[in-house]
DNA sequence: ACTATGTTGACCATAATGGTCAACATAGTG
DNA sequence: CACTATGTTGACCATTATGGTCAACATAGT
């Protein structure tokens, strides 16, 4: 049970685009580079999130991508949810006729509870807030280093 | 991302030598007819378990497995971590060298976080609770079908 | 026209998942 | 003692997911 890279890649990945705060498209391969992530897979990563208009492409020469939305705006419950599909997946939440104890079942209860937990973090999370922590994160290195 | 049949199956598995509550040996083949898993899949499935001393398990003749501790004893969060490994298992945590930006990514921090909240749904439920709501569910059920 | 980009679908190697098989070890039973 | 009912172990296998690459193409600037 883990967080594969396509979850973690992207929300780096707009992360980086957040940060950058430009409104211009930024070409995935500074991105690629800055985020050391092969610019050949983040073609295929950043499709999902094209697709579901959470960010916007533009081809051609000086084109790149953007977010589409205001890091406010952009939820990690969201991210996770295309990149990684929902989150404890068991085959027996969401398709309650798939098992025939559904109504009976305690541990498909657990699994769901779990599921619920992880959604709640993960919904309480914007961009925004990775934003400012970075920001908070990168000053206090820079404090470190001065001492 | 999503728990694997290891950690499902495994649960109920759990459940099932718990709510049996015999003190006898209960043979393999038995779980596996009820919990609907293959016998030859259960037998490596319990393997962890056994070598955790969660269960014990009894060769030949009149042989079978039962719990090795009461299920008041029994977090699911030692179950699903033997079966699925640590949950949420990033490369990043746990091997804070792994990552040269650890300090500075706030998203590893991130993926710290979802795994408290799972980590802390697993760790408040026993084995027993579980036999618990497994009653009350069938005595509802019960009821029902009075009606 | 040319170049710099993103898009798409095919392809591939590796590992995890879910499962089976066969050989074996061990404990009861007749 | 022979036999049978169990659990143990390691090899094996098919399918899918993961992580990635390649090549052909579409499109927008210069």
């Amino acid at each position: 049970m883990k967080l594969s890279t396509r979850g973690r890649y992207g929300t780096r990945v707009l992360l980086d685009l957040a940060l950058s705060g430009v409104k211009a498209p930024v070409p995935l391969k500074d991105i690629a580079r800055r985020q050391q992530i092969s610019l050949l897979y983040l073609e295929h990563l950043i499709a999902p999130l094209v697709a579901a208009g959470m960010i916007r492409s533009t081809r051609g020469a000086r084109g790149g991508v953007r977010l589409a939305r205001s890091p406010q705006e952009i939820r990690l419950s969201e991210v996770i949810g295309l990149l990684e599909g929902s989150i404890v997946a068991v085959g027996c939440i969401g398709d309650p006729d798939g098992c025939p104890r559904s109504e009976l079942c305690v541990t498909r209860d657990i699994w769901g509870e779990l599921k619920k937990a992880m959604d709640g973090v993960l919904e309480s999370i914007t961009l925004q807030d990775l934003v400012e922590r970075q920001k908070g994160k990168a000053q206090s290195v820079e404090k470190m280093y001065y001492i």
